[in-house]
DNA sequence: TACACGATGTAGAGCGCTCTACACAATAGG
DNA sequence: CCTATTGTGTAGAGCGCTCTACATCGTGTA
């Protein structure tokens, strides 16, 4: 069974192929008459436009591009949320792709995007070099979450981590810590202006002597790891502040394995704000980036990116994070 | 700038429009020599294939759409990378949409994948009626994953859900438990066959007036408020079998506030084998389901369908479930 | 009455590709 | 030497839609 065409429905309405189009697009230019017989041809038939005709045929898709990392990070559903907001409201289609934490994916998959001529490009902490990303961003509108990229052509949205990081001992600061620890995210995104961020704010408030920097990566082993070293070194520290939740989960797990309490013994503070550092189980004080808004932001920023001309540069937008204490800090006891 | 088109390549290579058609797509009617031309003069062009147009005249777009109910839950993510890997494999691509938990997302969405043109579809955990998917079945090869589907014209993955119950009841029964009851998932995907499951195995071994299932969702609430509920009503079991392992952690720290120690005063078997089963700080029993295995099994189950006649019933497979055990079970201290 | 003009509709040329049918050499077989 | 046959290439008609340019028909205005 052939699927039905525009044609069919205009020879079924009794109009022309042109009419039908305009019907279907919601043009002004139509009779109240003529659309409502066009209308009904096109339901009685069970009519469904050909979107790659009809792409092929008008050069522009309605469509973006959504690259995402890593489906199993929770991280990037929250930025796609709010993509998918905006571009609901906006009338676009997003066809998602995940590089699957490898660049060849990535860009296989940008690839494949160009290819079907999507209007813009959104990747969501792409692992890409960053070159490879301005390429693409020459041929097309694209915009970068989550990682920051100095261009003129590919437009930036990302969340202050350093802020970040000055908020989280500002906090620890505040309840009267002073030996404040930093468990470090390695190559992870975001981890290098967490680290500096920390060390800078350790400066800043005196404190630059207790200032240690733990080498790991974001994940629960790691954040055991951490703290078996500073058990094995007999260097606790008063407080943790970690690089990412997961750290945060495991450090926290081990030290109460080793018979310190937390909050009582040892405060953390972690860095993102996942799903997993709100279980009531968990309760971990954490810092929150405004994800969907960053979403929402990316998207804007992106059908702006439609209009510009060649010389607009992108713009690059810091959004703020945010402290979430909950039940893993305390004000030090003594002194 | 214009996009350089398959007219521009053959120009340039001095050869015609057909030739280099066949070129792209590795055709081997094409010499040796008139295939390096063409690649050279495609490269040095910047040439890209246009899709759109290709699907258009070829009337099939090597593309599967792939309908992820939640992006939020990792159960979707693992059952995307069986899929994913598999059209790699067979030179298939992959558009994602996201429902967001919406039956109306889904079915703009499912809508979007027809007129586009997608070769197939898989639909993971979606919650669109059985009817529309059973629907749209009959036009395109579908099937669906996480969720049963009674239909001649939607093949179907699952993993056995009532099975897993019943080795779960099993094990805690091995482990000496008689008083085991259930928190209930309610309208969630697979909570029914697990509380029949349930149900089954506690009256098969003879437990049947221990039985009892308490309402609930699949929320980490949900599992609170029933532990509440059971201490409220002094009828505390000695073990516990939830619908899946959110349930199981809320139930988890509630018990724990109460102060009732898990394993030693309870034992606690979830459902999914999620990330946050395996957290060392939580280190649930749990029941894994084989979901990147499913997700393979629902792409080639699609692409047989490629090739199936009208009067091929669409298969149903069921994948076996396995009883994952951590920390939160235990045998019985005395009797 | 003539003309301009807005409102509505249509014809027809693409969009960039694939695919069928056929052309043309070079080789093989009788 | 003539006809199949194989290997290679091309012409040209679409695929289903959009879009520009133009046709047609009142209606208001001079």
């Amino acid at each position: 069974m052939r699927r039905v065409t525009l044609e069919d429905v205009a020879a079924e309405a009794g109009v022309s192929r042109a009419l039908v189009s305009l019907v279907m697009r919601d043009s002004p230019r139509v009779s109240v008459a003529s659309r409502a017989l066009v209308v009904d041809a096109a339901a009685k038939m069970g009519y469904r436009p050909n979107l790659m005709a009809r792409n092929l045929a008008s050069r522009r898709t309605m469509t973006i591009g959504l690259l995402l990392n890593d489906l199993h990070n929770p991280w990037f559903a929250e930025i796609a949320d709010g993509i998918h907001d905006e571009a609901d409201t906006h009338g676009y289609r997003i066809i998602l792709g995940t590089g699957r934490r490898s660049a060849v994916h990535e860009n296989e998959l940008l690839e494949s995007f160009l290819a079907f001529g999507v209007d813009g490009i959104i990747v969501a902490g792409c692992r890409l070099a960053p070159a490879r990303i301005e390429q693409v961003g020459a041929e097309v509108p694209l915009v970068s979450v989550g990682r920051a990229i100095r261009s003129q052509n590919v437009a930036t949205v990302n969340s202050d981590d350093r802020l970040g990081a000055r908020i989280a001992v500002e906090h620890l600061v505040g309840l009267g810590h002073r030996n404040i620890a930093h468990i470090d995210g390695g190559g992870g995104a975001g981890a290098a202006p967490r680290r500096a961020g920390y060390l800078a704010a350790m400066k800043a408030l005196g404190l630059n002597k207790f200032a240690k920097v733990l080498p790991a990566d974001f994940t629960e082993q790691a954040g055991s790891a951490a703290v078996d070293k500073l058990v094995a070194a007999r260097a606790m520290p008063t407080a943790l502040f970690t690089s990412n939740d997961l750290l945060a989960v495991g450090a926290l797990d081990r030290l109460e394995q080793v018979g310190l309490s937390v909050p009582g013994d040892v405060s953390i503070v972690g860095y993102d704000n996942t799903a997993l550092a709100a279980l009531h189980h968990i309760s971990l004080t954490t810092v929150n980036q405004p994800r969907e808004e960053m979403g929402r932001v990316a998207f804007t920023t992106l059908i702006g990116r439609f209009a510009a001309t060649d010389d607009d540069r992108a713009a690059h937008h810091v959004m703020s994070p945010e402290l979430i204490v909950r039940s893993t800090t305390r004000a030090i006891q003594g002194g």
